[in-house]
DNA sequence: TAACGGCACGAAAACGGTTTCGCAAATAAA
DNA sequence: TTTATTTGCGAAACCGTTTTCGTGCCGTTA
């Protein structure tokens, strides 16, 4: 049986109460009491029960990351952002993958109804489910702030990084290497990320010189082996790509594949870049032009954001918004292809 | 205000431990009852607080995961199989990071000696601090599970892969390959997993007709310009390594680094193959070869161990001992160079 | 001496479930 | 008809803290 306020009130001969107000420093208690109080928990290895004391106050010290897959360099790095943060504020953290499953969010917030956790830091599902749950867990005052995956309907604090702009810097990197047939592989269509990134490669196309028929989007499948194939049939076609821009990281390794076994040089026949937040990229051969976005960064805001709205009441989480800009990392793969 | 099940009474006109017990579909209550407990709480979202069950059962249906870093693709991967039995069996998971000091290691262990979680899984960090919070742990009756890196002195369950087996493997297939002159790039001196693969490294010289005194280990600094440094001065040295074995992943993407700044080519000058998790080995030029660990599988075999104990009181972790084996996936860095 | 104000502490009510035990009514057995 | 037994439910204790509200004691002041 672990040990309980309870045998330290009966060893001290003194009550609960006295107990419980001497390890919280409390001004009721004499300086001579305290001390004894914290020698004998001390000693004894005392650690209060986290339940009983979450029950009696009503607040957890625990928050919830709910995340489409840990095993993603961008999540995983999110994660530890995250993890830091909480850390220093004393928080638990709860991890739960939704697989890209709208369904499982949604069982996984409702299972946050109850006060399991004092707030909820989510990236949300490829496969949409709508909003209900989350505006159900607002209207719970479970605060909430979405990170990278944001949802715009919902009034919830929002950590993201500016697709637009990187989907526009993307291609007009390319543009300026001299791209005449861009082809960006996309992935679920449903995501901001995806969407806001497309958006920023049509706007760098329509201001260019360069006609719009030659560019291309083609969406690809979740599943990896039909994304391969569909890639390797573009690569193949008339017209070839010259450009390629993986809107996430697996597309962007999967442009390389293709492109070894279809024995097209990179950057020499087809120029490829790519989101990515792997430190393998620079280590590519050739090394991968990247998108590279603050995800450490990101999930700290995030959790930053979070512990404020946490221990001040007034603070509202609906109003904040920010963007942390993504850098683009030039390297070999979208170079001339000289030495 | 949440709903509790004082209101499921209070609208029914029953009592709360009716309620209850309706709810846990207790024979003691009348189908029909049932029928309108449950109809009400669903129709009213009711979700039990959990930390009154959890104070109330003793139990809080919750894990903990203590790793170095989740930002590796070992761990992500790991934690990605341990959460996939967990929300099988409907437990939350904790996650903690120890980022390789032994004292944030004690400092996490400590709170889980009053029943935060039914259980915990570990990979011990690599500066080492001692084991009596592991000790314990165990002795205030908390099931733990090492994985991957575990405590050899400590009677818990372990779930490991053969890395003498691995560090043997991978000797061989270089010494096959026609190295003369191989070096290990060691890190951490202390983790079991390090020294294993040093063992079968030396066995597998023992047992070859190569005279051991070519061959080296280099244990390298944990800061990466450091370790970088050391490779650098190593591959310029006289008598320069021709096989390269990283026992971790990031030492063998070093190894690249290194051979691609002293333009040494792989695998003609230098033959280098890994321990690594990470998709993208596939994809470096040339492809790296590596020893694979069954990184998801030992998530699962860990998690599915630890809920087996937390399931049968009478099934002791203490004699449980896995063995998952690493597969040599052979790719070009170490081949002949030829096509 | 009576009234008063800190000081240091304790009794007890919460928090929201679970579980044991008891009890009445309905049914079955004698 | 009396006696068991079963069925369906409620009262209340309990889990370990926190927090409110006393309360007795001491020293000070009128």
């Amino acid at each position: 049986m672990p040990v309980t306020i309870k045998d330290l009130a009966q060893e001290l001969r003194l009550s609960v109460a006295t107990i419980s107000k001497a390890l919280k420093d409390s001004y009721e208690i004499s300086a001579e009491t305290k001390q004894r109080v914290l020698e004998l928990a001390h000693r004894l290895h005392y650690v209060p029960n986290p339940y009983a004391s979450s029950l009696r106050k009503g607040s957890s010290k625990t928050i919830a990351v709910v995340v489409p897959e840990v095993a993603d360099s961008f999540f995983a790095l999110s994660i530890n952002g995250i993890e830091s943060v909480a850390r220093e504020k004393g928080y638990h953290v709860l991890i739960y993958q939704t697989h890209e499953q709208g369904e499982r969010e949604q069982a996984i917030l409702q299972a946050f109804h109850n006060g399991r956790v004092d707030g909820v830091l989510l990236s949300v599902s490829g496969d949409a489910a709508g909003t209900d749950h989350f505006e159900e867990l607002c209207a719970n005052d479970v605060p909430l702030v979405f990170f990278d995956r944001v949802c715009t309907t919902v009034a919830a604090a929002r950590v993201q990084t500016d697709d637009q702009v990187s989907g526009y810097m993307a291609t007009q990197h390319l543009l300026e290497a001299g791209c005449k047939r861009i082809a960006v592989l996309a992935a679920d269509k449903q995501l901001s990320i995806i969407s806001d990134r497309i958006a920023g490669f049509e706007a760098a196309i329509a201001e260019s010189a360069s006609p719009r028929g030659k560019h291309t989007v083609l969406y690809c499948d979740a599943a990896e082996e039909n994304a391969y194939g569909q890639l390797v049939t573009l690569l193949q076609g008339s017209d070839r790509p010259d450009g390629i821009i993986g809107l996430v990281e697996s597309l962007a390794l999967l442009a390389y594949k293709a492109c070894n076994a279809l024995q097209l040089s990179i950057p020499r026949d087809v120029k490829v870049m790519g989101f990515s937040n792997t430190k393998a990229a620079a280590l590519l051969q050739p090394s991968l032009t990247t998108i590279t976005q603050p995800a450490f960064d990101m999930g700290r805001q995030a959790a930053i954001l979070l512990f404020k709205a946490l221990q001040k009441s007034h603070f509202s989480l609906k109003e904040e918004w920010h963007v942390l800009p993504s850098v683009l990392e030039k390297r070999a793969s979208t170079g001339s292809g000289d030495a």
